[in-house]
DNA sequence: AATTTTTGTGAAGAAGTCGTAAGATCAGGC
DNA sequence: GCCTGATCTTACGACTTCTTCACAAAAATT
């Protein structure tokens, strides 16, 4: 049923691998890394991880910092693994857009529940509809509307727009949308990017005119 | 289509009138509880509650003193209301049977969605006859109707059916179809799914013509 | 203002996908 | 074994979508 990946971040081996044996049993793929720069590799070449485990106490760079990187960017859920009662690390994670909290030393069933919870809650809720602005879309029944009338999309433009959407205020370079929209083994033109945008700006008329150029650098979905 | 009804277990009126009236508006029947001993009352009153609503903290008997009892004879699905990142609560419920947990504070949208998808895994295992549009289907007897005349279909034809309409208004990937409605050991062709669906979109005929291509997609169930 | 770079647009060909029909294969009953 | 009906494969035409290209328009640079 799942199949998502979990990135677990801590400088001690033998945490990583308590961690690891637990949730393997859950059949999550576990992806390891030691310090904060090895995780941010590894986030950044995995586009689709779906949680991380995030040790504060690291080497190199600390847990938040980590966050903060990742939060530029991404809005994956987070579990920050902490010293028991540290209130200032909470915080100071609360800000920075951390979803849950475990303190160390902690169970090995309660992590895995609060794993589970949170998974459930991020895939279930916020995958499916999404509204902005004068657009609603439905993912999986592949719907789009404009001011509430619905809009046909081909297959790519459909792909597009969603990752305009789930990209949303951020500029996107050509070659960044093409690897995240297309086959990653596509080594077409970029410029059949523009072709899509074209069609896709038509479709979705003067009320949702929220694809911005940005001159030299690619598009931005964007939307007042 | 519902008309379920919904046992809401807390000892603050506020709650309850929250979660009433948000779930009021989808149709549930909401039945209510002040205190643990009240709860089991209606809910061996009512021999047809569909789902719990369970707050832990209550004077009298906790909520999980009311899961354990409730237990003993009843399946019934659990959602557990409790204080935020209360670990031992959360540990001790899963032992105990609970289907979800949600955090006080919540957003009502998270309880209805919770509460929907509860319901839908619940009550689609054991129903038996489903009728949408102008279809009515019974999966025991493998009778299917259209417009209420028995129109004969083959085994897989019936099971692709009965496939799409458990995924009614979801886009359905051929890949997806394969893995579902065939054993998952088979890796013929995708182009067999299109052969059946012809069959079956013949044998419905244009009264129940639900059946609706995805372009470079799929297929997708859809009555309006 | 002229030049260079980048983006928008329209059209056309390439590539991919779907519907259909016809034939092959398989399984069960006689 | 032979027949029968269901299921699967294959092939082709029709259609949709994707990509490319050429040129126009716009923005930055000189």
């Amino acid at each position: 049923m799942s199949d998502l990946k979990v990135l677990i971040v801590d400088d001690e081996a033998r945490m990583r691998k308590l961690v690891k044996d637990f949730l393997v049993k859950k059949d999550y793929i576990i992806l390891e890394a030691a310090d904060g720069e090895e995780a941010l590799e590894v986030f950044f070449d995995n586009n689709d991880i779906s949680l991380i485990l995030l040790d504060v106490m690291m080497p190199k760079m600390d847990g938040f910092e980590v966050l903060k990187e990742i939060r530029k960017t991404s809005k994956v859920p987070v579990i920050i693994l902490t010293a028991k009662g540290d209130e200032e690390d909470e915080l100071k994670g609360f800000e920075l857009g951390v979803d849950e909290y475990i303190s160390k030393p902690f169970s090995p069933k309660i992590l895995a529940a609060r794993v589970d919870a949170l998974l459930r809650r991020a895939n279930k809720l916020d995958e499916g509809v999404i509204a902005v602005g004068n657009i609603e879309l439905n993912k999986p029944s592949h719907i789009v509307k404009v001011c509430g009338n619905i809009i046909e999309l081909s297959y790519k433009e459909f792909e597009l727009l969603v990752y305009f959407i789930e990209n949303k205020d951020i500029a996107l370079s050509r070659e960044k949308i093409l690897n995240n929209v297309w086959n990653y083994d596509y080594f077409g033109d970029a410029r059949t990017i523009d072709t899509h945008v074209k069609k896709l700006r038509a479709k979705l008329t003067k009320d949702a005119d929220y694809i911005k150029t940005i001159w030299g650098m690619g598009y931005k979905f964007e939307v007042d």
